[in-house]
DNA sequence: AGTACCACCTGACGGC
DNA sequence: TGCCGTCAGGTGGTAC
């Protein structure tokens, strides 16, 4: 479940691996990855070319190719990316597979082909157009107030839509809920919950950044190591309760998360 | 502006 | 053993 600090992580082997190697040839194995853009014409804009630097905004990926090219990656749910041996065997979840003069290869898997390849002409002109929101990392607390504030809402969809904050899925959007100790049904917050609420945020990608975004290394007074049906919460022992809330499973501690008039 | 629902796709898992 | 239904997750679309 790649969200900020998993796609961060895809980011920085971007950096370490891919960077400053000539592509020898792009192959798109299965079109059904690529979004506005042809096979062809993906393929011919990357042959020859090479990779200058890895960015992040989100959970979205850019590699740029020159002043007004980037390829552009989404790594939806089981996105993956892979830097190659020379010679090594080819994955049959490869959509993109992207060699370079090396003899090494870039390959782009995703199993259940909800990610996006694309290429775009800046991250700023593509993430207007799709409107996506201000980085979580980046946003400073009086943006999070302006954005999230009077809002009608339930809270939860609110911090999972990418327009108005870019970088929170699921998984951490519960954890900040958990940590703030606020419901993941409520609406109307104070200016003080959604002060605390943005603390959390920061607190909590901060330190899946410091775990290398392995969530089984997360502390165990978190609420992702219990997050499953039989969890408890860490904090006060309560069971936790699971519910649809926006169409999306929620986890949260009936305990501490309680609704609160304000 | 909000919500509710559907679609995309496939591996994993529980139940029979 | 094996089939079958259900679920998970991120995003984008539609209808209300």
């Amino acid at each position: 479940m790649p969200e900020l600090p998993e796609v961060e992580m895809a980011r920085r082997y971007l950096a370490a691996t891919s960077l400053h190697q000539t592509i020898r040839k792009a192959e798109v194995k299965d079109e059904r990855i690529l979004a506005k853009v042809s096979a062809k014409e993906l393929e011919e804009a990357l042959a020859g070319k090479q990779f200058d630097c890895a960015m992040r905004h989100g959970k979205r990926l850019f590699l740029k190719i020159n002043e007004t090219l980037y390829l552009t990656l989404h790594l939806g749910l089981t996105g993956r990316l892979i830097y190659l041996e020379s010679g090594a065997e080819v994955s049959s979840h490869t959509r993109l597979l992207i060699s370079f003069e090396n003899d090494r290869s870039l390959a782009f898997d995703d199993p259940r082909i909800f990610g996006e390849v694309s290429l775009a002409k800046s991250p700023q002109a593509f993430l207007t157009e799709r409107k996506v929101g201000p980085d979580a990392l980046q946003l400073a607390l009086d943006g999070f107030l302006k954005i999230m504030n009077g809002r009608r809402g339930l809270i939860k969809p609110r911090l999972l839509n990418q327009r108005l904050i870019a970088g929170l899925g699921n998984l951490y959007a519960d954890e900040a809920l958990f940590q703030a100790g606020i419901c993941p049904r409520a609406r109307s917050l104070t200016i003080g919950q959604l002060t605390t609420l943005f603390s959390s945020i920061q607190e909590v990608l901060k330190t899946a950044l410091a775990t290398h975004a392995e969530l089984e290394k997360l502390p165990d007074s978190y609420l992702l190591p219990h997050r499953h049906p039989k969890g408890r919460c860490p904090r006060d022992g309560a069971n936790l309760s699971r519910e649809k809330i926006g169409g999306r499973t929620s986890y949260y501690c009936p305990e501490h998360q309680k609704m609160k008039k304000s």
